[in-house]
DNA sequence: GTCTGCCATGTCAACGATGACATACGTGCC
DNA sequence: GGCACGTATGTCATCGTTGACATGGCAGAC
């Protein structure tokens, strides 16, 4: 069964006027008497009428829609924090907002990316692009684009945090401890896309500041204690399982490790769950730093992180978005600081 | 800028033929000649046309799109997991899936509504209603609604899990572990709606599952031993006070508990925070159970925790969605079965 | 009286896709 | 030759909203 709708033809009628005179009463715009807008709204409420917008996104050429595509927002609870800042900030100025998870792939992304097209979004945000040449789609069919954490190509703005800093605050807090064998866990450089107007990406930042705040410190990663991997499993519903290989191995080095620093809470979790299950006491025998400051940092112990300002990558997201449909000002790229959140996890070196 | 956008008018008129044509080859119905369809689908890919949804929606009263009502995505991973599986179920045949999140709050929950309606889904899915007047709205406006997990009206088909027989399986695990003091932590049933049809709600089953569990066991509750809130604060990003709380009050009674039942695992997550704090060793200590097995479940020690089949709860939504919409046989109403899993946070009572 | 402006309202052609209906050209059969 | 039927294609109204444009009434100025 359909949808029992009213049109303003409907309500025009039950009013006895035209649809124009609807309109402009709806819309609050030019001359109505008030005798006509009381008839009108008589008439809306009576016909319990709802403006459609379909219709309306048809002749408009506007659809208050617009499309963010994620990378899997159910492995990574850094993802319902983007989305869920998007989305609040898109509400309040009266956009609706669809999402879409590539899960990595480059052919779903594309998929996604059509869908949105043939939707007619107004925008498309990328939180971490899978591949360039789906930004490019978006563009050549004149959809404005924005590009968060990730920007693959230059013909976006961009939002991203500052994880050079983000992270050299972490390895600067261990070392402050007094840890001297501080380990890495992180993403592997060389599998993830830089940025094409940066030359490097968001693993390459951390990863950087991790080298670059140990040698400040007068100090050296141990053999072995940089570990990078995939990052988390995308195929998995739930990852973790490779922060825990990776302090399995950390763990059994002859010079393990006081302190790890993982690049994601997520990666942190799985850390947490190997030293549990060694008999590992987390902060006393070793102190573990996470990223993100996710839900996933709620644990037991409570996880040291670098949080991440979600909230705000998501309104400055939305607010390049608007910008570019509705015109206005905004930077072209925006960077934003993070911040230490010391929690359980972290300690003094045994 | 506006979407640059190509017609079918407009591939029409390159490739020679009517539009008629045009959107017979790309519909593959009716009669076209090998020739016309080459012609055509040349034209559709010099042109890079995308069909427009907003148009077909508009003409076939169609929009192949649904609309997912859930309670608070950023506090619990479990409606991550249910948009996730309904998101699926929905792509794999063709529809689009649009969220919104009320927040507890009926009024939000009724501005999604509206907007759903607007956009003139297809059909709503509510994944736990928070007022039965949204459903009606909906209802009235013709469209089809399904509810997940709480089923507050008669109007609509229904599937949820079979919460006392997962409760009840958490219970018996404790009990034939040895445990006699096991608690009950959980949300307020007083406080949440009831099922129109069964008359109880979620929290009933729960509750009255572990009270019938200790009973068969010739057990009773200790005095202070049953703590029931509001499930999880709605307004925080993210919880686990409340279940902190709960376990800070158990350990402080004279007869604590051995072994808390925790009927959401963000409560459990809580509870173990709370436990860590205190320096209680799990399960050495104090044996802990969760209930619905979320990413949250991931913690150190993984969660011991009464699944709930998200995946097929969001296929059989979406599955009876489609069928309301197109037409086909489901059951009014489907009960799935919940599945214990055990893992670090369970073991013999000390 | 008529011209100018301000109000108030109505008309109607878009927006792009769809599909019922009409048209037209064979071919084969009586 | 005339008819039926299969094949191939085109025409056009329609979905509901919007807003440019047209219309018409009335008050005040000249």
């Amino acid at each position: 069964m359909a949808i029992k709708t009213t049109t303003l033809m409907e309500v025009a009628r039950l009013a006895g006027v035209s649809t124009a005179t609807v309109n402009r009463v709806l819309k609050q715009q030019g001359y109505i008497s008030e005798e006509a807008r009381q008839k009108v709204l008589a008439a809306v409420e009576a016909t319990n009428y709802r403006p459609n917008v379909v219709a309306r996104g048809l002749r408009t050429q506007h659809t208050y829609t617009i499309g963010l595509m994620l990378t899997a927002i159910t492995v990574n609870p850094f993802f319902v924090g983007v989305a869920h800042a998007v989305e609040a900030a898109a509400i309040a100025a009266g956009y609706r907002v669809v999402i879409f998870n590539h899960g990595g792939s480059a052919s779903h992304e594309r998929h996604g990316v059509e869908t949105f097209i043939a939707q007619r979004v107004d925008a498309v945000l990328f939180c971490t692009t899978a591949s360039p040449d789906n930004v490019e789609i978006a563009t050549n069919a004149g959809i404005p684009v924005i590009e968060m954490e990730r920007s693959l190509t230059e013909l976006t703005r961009s939002v991203r945090v500052d994880n050079y800093v983000g992270a050299r605050m972490a390895v600067d807090h261990l070392v402050e401890l007094g840890h001297r064998r501080i380990a890495f866990v992180g993403g592997d450089p060389s599998i993830y896309p830089r940025d094409l107007t940066r030359g490097r990406s968001v693993e390459d930042d951390r990863l950087a500041a991790y080298r670059d705040g140990m040698a400040a410190h007068g100090l050296k990663p141990m053999p072995g204690h940089v570990r990078v991997g995939t990052y988390y499993d995308l195929d998995a519903d739930i990852s973790g399982v490779e922060g825990q290989q990776h302090a399995d191995a950390l763990m059994a080095l002859p010079d393990p490790p006081t302190a790890i620093f993982a690049t994601c809470d997520i990666l942190a979790t799985g850390v947490l769950q190997s030293l549990y299950r060694m008999g590992k006491r987390v902060p006393k025998d070793i102190s573990v730093v996470g990223f993100d400051d996710t839900i996933a940092a709620y644990l037991a112990p409570e996880l040291t992180t670098v949080a991440q300002p979600m909230t705000a990558l998501g309104r400055y997201g939305f607010e390049m978005a608007l910008a570019a449909i509705e015109g206005g000002e905004t930077a072209n790229e925006i960077v934003l600081e993070t911040s230490l959140v010391i929690r359980d996890s972290t300690g003094p070196a045994p």
